[in-house]
DNA sequence: TTTACTGTACCGTCTGGACGGTAAAGTCAA
DNA sequence: TTGACTTTACCGTCCAGACGGTACAGTAAA
């Protein structure tokens, strides 16, 4: 039980960090579960299909963003949504493999498989915009976050670490002199 | 001859929306040459291999991109590089098929791809903070800029008209107000 | 006995790419 | 201006290999 939860989360990982340095088109079944370490009929038994595979990265993301954005919640209560927002996609985007990169595996497989990412995002978005007084702050930190996480799962980060922290505060301080 | 210039394009624009509507993973040259009305060895003719095409469609953002910025700066004198630059990619933003679907395929391809992307950007970024008195603006608006055109090549764009012209107008404002 | 796999063998399809052909346009000496 | 030749811009076919997926026998722990 432990293992198996361990394997479905080994084979997720390798798919995602194979999207990231062979490129979504090369993403194999063979590939994924020899990454994996796991055997083919091993990956399957897990996903039954490739775009099973592909929904459960999704997913992961998903659900792993959604739990520490409530976890968040417990800990900090004077803090509003928008700086928890913040404050997590910051932090996801130090880790070496994120499982950001999974959604472009998806994208690459079937642009459709996006869709819940979509309504997730617009959903926080209402959700920041109803406690704010001032809209184009919001919107302004959600898509330079946006933009952040982008580059990232592109490969074309080019902001350095000062450049970050300054649009970074900049952003902090107009949601929060509202 | 100029039949040939067309026939180039032509496969370009094919991939770029293939890539989008059916994954980039999914890109076959059988696919593309079908899309593009010629036929695989047609195809071939114009780019020897499936990377060599791929480069070109890096290269045509990159050079539309480019040329068009230049264009502009010939029409509006007095308007500053950031200015321009953000006119710039809100226009291929409304477009339909927008050439930055391109970098979906060649980034689902190989990631190595888009190295010219991340240079150019770098420079880009660099003749505007040149420019600019207050660099937390001039990165907020590449940030927010690039989450927008991450948003609609990823197929997830969420923010209505009004929205955007908020926000559009937000950024403006900061870098117009130094 | 069930669960959670491993390992192997295999099938049908798709894919990149090589290759040979070809029709039309252009070049150029006689 | 005509015939010989070259170049350009493709077309259509073929093939080896990769791929997703199936089937199934075996195994080790709980």
């Amino acid at each position: 039980m432990a293992r198996g939860e361990s394997s479905r989360e080994k084979i997720l990982t390798a798919a995602s960090e194979l999207a990231m340095s062979d490129g979504a088109a090369h993403l194999s079944l063979d590939s994924v579960a020899a990454r994996a370490g796991v055997s083919k009929g091993g990956l399957l038994y897990n996903f039954p299909n490739k775009a099973a595979l592909m929904r459960a990265l999704v997913e992961r993301f998903l659900d792993e963003f959604r739990a520490e954005l409530d976890e968040k919640a417990d800990r900090l209560q004077g803090n509003d949504f928008a700086a928890r927002y913040m404050d997590q996609v910051v932090r996801t985007l130090d880790e070496k493999s994120p499982p950001s990169s999974g959604l472009l595996a998806a994208l690459a497989e079937d642009p459709c498989l996006l869709a819940p990412v979509k309504t997730f995002n617009r959903e926080l978005l209402d959700r920041m915009l109803q406690e704010t007084p001032d809209p184009g702050a919001v919107l302004t930190l959600f898509l330079v976050l946006e933009g952040m996480r982008a580059q990232q799962v592109f490969g074309t980060a080019i902001l350095g670490e000062e450049e970050r922290r300054l649009v970074l505060d900049k952003i902090a301080s107009m949601i929060g002199a509202a």
